[in-house]
DNA sequence: ACTGTCTGTGCTT
DNA sequence: AAGCACAGACAGT
């Protein structure tokens, strides 16, 4: 699907894989969590992020991306952008985010925010190089936006993340992310687990509707760009192991120790 | 436990 | 209106 850039008959996604249609519907659903017309769209939507770079005219790059009609492209795909596609397709020169560092207890922070909220959080430590990573990775994630750091503007979100950072009681922070159907899904879910407890990956594949998607809610934890304001960090598995943390288990482990110690809420 | 067939339902075109 | 994907039920391995 990627190659043909859009969803394939079930039928020949069936032969090319060897296996029947209704043994790929299930492995899908078990993999990745969303069904293979679903993830389809899902290819379709991000060839759509390209066409519209090179394309002439917003039409024409809806219709070389595949779909049938402006409508269904503006029905399906257009949400996905974070903004118009003309926006996009100009390489969103106008969004403007902004930054900030910090230096919590733990380890050192850097913070990127849109208008609506956070969209990527980034953390090191003294092992770590900081500052070119960071730059690196900030780049990879935004490359076409304005970003300033303004680390004023940011006073009250950084003392709320180290807070967090700490295993410490916060105000909830507006997160700006976008991700696949599934992802927001599973975020969504993340974001209702009260300060102090933990959920399993069984636990949140239930919430969401998807109890056989038990893998595919440790992948969208993996791809959770903001830690601490979507708490992955507690999300653990069935066998009371850790499971993985991006920022490593050491971290996940003092956080939840911190976390479900009286003594250090506040 | 895993797999393929059959089938009713609902969405898309 | 026709075709297709989806997902539950069921039976064979």
């Amino acid at each position: 699907m990627h190659a043909a850039g859009g969803p394939l008959p079930l039928r020949e996604l069936a032969d090319v894989t060897d296996c029947s249609s209704r043994q790929l519907q299930r492995d899908f659903d078990d993999v990745l969590g969303v069904s293979p017309r679903e993830y389809g769209a899902s290819v379709r939507a991000m060839n759509a992020r390209h066409t519209l770079r090179s394309a002439d005219s917003i039409t024409d790059a809806i219709y070389s991306a595949g779909y049938g009609s402006v409508r269904a492209f503006y029905e399906k795909a257009s949400r996905r952008l974070g903004m118009t596609p003309s926006d996009f397709a100009a390489g969103a020169p106008q969004h403007l985010q902004i930054r900030s560092s910090t230096e919590s207890a733990v380890c050192h922070l850097t913070c990127v925010a849109g208008p609506r909220g956070i969209c990527l959080l980034l953390h090191s430590n003294a092992d770590q190089s900081t500052p070119e990573g960071d730059e690196l990775r900030i780049r990879e994630e935004f490359p076409h936006a304005i970003i300033e750091r303004d680390d004023r503007a940011m006073r009250d979100v950084m003392r709320a993340l180290c807070l967090i950072a700490e295993g410490k009681l916060a105000p909830e922070l507006p997160v700006d992310v976008t991700g696949t159907a599934f992802q927001t899904r599973v975020w969504a879910a993340l974001r209702e687990i009260p300060f102090g407890e933990t959920r399993t990956y069984a636990d949140i594949a239930e919430e969401i509707g998807e109890p056989a998607a038990i893998r595919a809610v440790g992948s969208a934890c993996g791809a959770n760009r903001v830690p601490l304001t979507i708490p992955c960090h507690r999300v653990i598995r069935s066998d009371g192991t850790l499971g993985g943390f991006a920022w490593g288990l050491e971290v996940k482990e003092d956080l939840l120790a911190a976390e479900s110690s009286p003594l250090r809420r506040q």
